[in-house]
DNA sequence: CACCAAGCGTTTGTATACGAAAATTTGTGC
DNA sequence: GCACAAATTTTCGTATACAAACGCTTGGTG
């Protein structure tokens, strides 16, 4: 089998996937998620998928409205601009505090996962490539081994990959990984200050890519996702 | 009336009023909350406080624990540390943000807010003055008029009201508010760096005024917080 | 032809029922 | 009297049933 199948599906199984799904784009901003429809994919009641849309929700990947449903989030220009003046906020210094705890293992492991974006990106897979570029920053905050932080940054990474779906332009440069590397570099020379500056940067350059201007929506059907 | 009764209860309705006990300590961390005793008391079924219950957990006030139930969140001395220090991260700049963007309205509101901290304080009410001293920190954020910000603020602050619960020392300097008073000075003078600078050192204030060595548990019945 | 209203089908909101796991109590043996 | 095990009770996890709200289609009218 391809996937290891859980005994039982909790909502946390549903709600992780769903998740990776949007990250992916393979489910684009504004897609709606019927409760039944989702159940009938997973095996699970309603009851289920209804606590996964909840946690979603909470992290700003699912709109949820009452009576309507949910749907897959759709940041305006103001939210897609703060998430990114957030992350302009913390990550720069929480990899500063990276490249002062990077072990080796930690710098063996930050390599191997730019080898694989690297791969997603020779394989056309650009939905993964753009999740694995996003995981990347999450791995970095985890490095800096700061729970609380982590998990603000890795909220602010995934509503990140819906900024992306809606305001990104130049799909071609598909997200340059010499930053990454470059963080890389930081991190394994131990040069705090250096890995504080290129992050910075690099979410600079991340933020001017975007056209914050216009408010394109694009719905997509559920299952294609899956299938 | 005294409070406003809503024509129909929601999770939200169950969040916000349990999530308030919490934040005055009327329910102490490590508090079991049954989802039959909850249910009764606020007159809907066990879904919606589920839905509750998930909610604060995701903001981790309360603990959910497969198969056990859901407690009143019990914060490590590491997650009190980490939570204080990802404030100083936030609040400093934020502040000064708000003092670049303070209205005279605003000004006047927060005056009163710390009018009202007096008050709780005078009325011998710790739990309602400690709650009003932390949302203080929330009406800072709201003025910055940076959600996503502001939301993760707001999250912090709950979390260091458990933080305070179990490290808390000197109960009887029951937060200084002439730090507020100051904070107040620096944005109604606009004077954005004077605003970091006070909110940087009133967090560092708070951070040294606990006692991160024991670990002490003190659960409570829920009924009482009730009534 | 456009617009609006009523009826119908679909989807969500909430309560509840039932099985499973944990906590508690009870009973027994040493 | 204490420790341990079995039975009981309580509490949680999940599915499902029913009611209410929504949206769509259909039929009518200006």
């Amino acid at each position: 089998m391809e996937t290891a199948a859980p005994a039982s599906i909790t909502s946390d199984t549903v709600a992780e996937r769903l998740a990776m799904a949007i990250l992916e784009h393979r489910l684009l901003p504004g897609t709606k998620l019927s409760e039944d429809e989702v159940g009938e994919i997973f095996g699970v009641s309603r009851t289920i998928v209804r606590a996964a849309f909840q946690s979603l929700s909470h992290d700003h990947l699912v709109d949820l409205r009452r009576n309507r449903g949910a749907f897959v989030a759709q940041p305006t220009t103001r939210e897609a601009q703060e998430v990114l003046e957030a992350r302009a906020l913390l990550e720069p210094r929480t990899a500063r505090s990276a490249a002062e705890r990077a072990t080796p293992a930690d710098i063996q492991f930050l390599t191997r996962h730019v080898e694989q974006e690297q791969e997603a990106i020779r394989a056309q897979n650009s939905g993964r490539a753009l999740y694995l570029s996003g995981q990347f920053h999450v791995e970095i905050a985890r490095i800096a081994d700061h729970d609380t932080i982590a998990g603000m940054i890795r909220q602010l990474v995934s509503r990140s990959s819906l900024v992306i779906a809606l305001y990104w332009q130049k799909r071609q440069a598909l997200c340059e990984s010499h930053a990454h590397q470059a963080l890389i570099d930081a991190l394994a020379s131990k040069n705090g200050p250096m890995a504080e500056e290129v992050m910075k940067s690099h979410l600079l350059d991340l933020l001017t890519s975007l056209d914050l201007r216009h408010q394109p929506t694009a719905p997509l059907s559920l299952k294609d996702a899956f299938f």
